[in-house]
DNA sequence: CCCTGATTCGC
DNA sequence: GCGAATCAGG
């Protein structure tokens, strides 16, 4: 690939949006996540302003928990057939918790990164947000890794051992 | 292991 | 100028 610079442009567009330079990469295409740092420094892009330079960091669920059962919008998830057909399920943008896990433990529901297919990778999250057929459709998109096709959030949700499902019900 | 950016250095 | 390899860190 070459630098553009229509390309160039967005690889600056993206960089001072604080995207990271393997997802600048895969917009771009072509491009490794190598290639884009080392352009960055050559255009002298670096810095980026206040980026706490760190992973993005997740919300620590309230600590000291009374006993209080982590509210959130209850959404079903109806399983009653298999297949393509499972694929009509309605999903919320950001998912939730069903009723309450043993111990009662406060789960983490983690913030989706809400990707676009082609951002996909084989180890980012698979799990739609929304409806396929409008603009909101998204994928979770946080870390899978080579567990599965989802994160650990939504492969709980996903797959549901027998037993407990059997509570839920 | 996965990911992030930073640097180096041969091409 | 380019970017793979490598380093350093979460």
């Amino acid at each position: 690939m070459e630098w553009t610079d229509e390309r160039v442009e967005l690889l600056r567009k993206y960089w001072s949006e604080g995207l990271s330079a393997s997802r600048i990469a895969a917009q771009l295409g072509g491009v490794s996540r190598n290639a884009v740092i080392g352009k960055v420094h050559r255009l002298k892009l670096s810095s980026r302003g206040r980026t706490t330079t760190a992973t993005t960091r997740q919300k620590k669920a309230p600590s000291t928990v009374t006993k209080t059962v982590v509210k959130a919008t209850v959404q079903r998830v109806v399983t009653t057939s298999i297949g393509a057909t499972a694929l009509q399920a309605q999903f919320d943008a950001e998912p939730v918790v069903h009723r309450q896990l043993r111990p009662a433990e406060n789960v983490v529901v983690p913030i989706s990164r809400r990707l676009s297919l082609v951002d996909l990778t084989e180890r980012t999250c698979k799990w739609p947000n929304g409806d396929p057929l409008t603009e909101e459709f998204s994928f979770c998109g946080n870390q899978s890794g080579e567990s599965g096709p989802y994160c650990a959030y939504h492969a709980r949700v996903a797959f549901q051992p027998a037993s407990e499902r059997r509570r839920l019900r």
